[in-house]
DNA sequence: CGAACTGTACGACGGTTATCGAACTCTAAG
DNA sequence: CTTAGAGTTCGATAACCGTCGTACAGTTCG
């Protein structure tokens, strides 16, 4: 049977309301940027499963601390977030900061 | 007569221990930005001047606040400063941060 | 010299942020 | 139903950051 229950239902903001300050900002945190790097680096086409980001990517944070650095990047429109039964996936919003910043997602993760 | 006396001589950071987190740090703050989008548009090869900055960039911060940021900027590796006379000057160092980080400075001025 | 100008250093303040543990919710599995 | 797993929320704490005014230092000009 499937389940139709959208448990929370994430908010992410509209490509035109994604503010450059923010995006910098989110990039700016050494925990985040390698999250975003493992994302890149590790997501498929459907994303990862956080959860795999954690335990692939040699992260030490605790878990409230890898939430509120999620909810950071998917506030600022670095990231696109969705639940997958329990887990949760992310993938990177490339089609939305390739267009509004071209060139600035590739410089940032060919470091 | 001319006055040999260099009265700081400022430190800037080496090409190789400018770190990525301290320029997106550095450009994810409005009043920086600005200043970098200023600087970008009205310095000349040898750079401009701190005061035409903030005189034609419209500038409502102190000054106390706007030397605050010039420092930021600075050991963040993002501009280099000079004194000339009792003035100071100021330019991208693009020849840094294209290398290093190739498209992320022209991402961020084209917004 | 003295006054005006340009910029820095310091201390204070208020707000933001990164971090954690504990309690909680929801889902999946037995 | 019960247990285990994944993730969020809350409260607390400590550190950081942007802002300003004041005081100060170096330069230029009368």
């Amino acid at each position: 049977m499937e389940s139709q229950v959208e448990q929370h239902e994430l908010t992410h903001p509209d490509a035109d309301t994604v503010e450059l300050t923010a995006v910098l900002a989110a990039l700016a945190e050494p925990v985040r940027l390698k999250i975003v790097r493992t994302v890149a680096e590790r997501a498929g086409d459907d994303g990862i499963r956080c959860l795999d980001v954690w335990q692939q990517g040699g992260f030490t944070a605790s878990k409230s601390t890898m939430s509120h650095h999620y909810k950071v990047l998917r506030e600022a429109g670095v990231v696109v977030m969705w639940w997958v039964g329990a887990k949760k996936n992310v993938r990177l919003r490339r089609e939305l900061l390739d267009v509004r910043w071209p060139g600035l997602l590739d410089a940032v993760l060919a470091d």
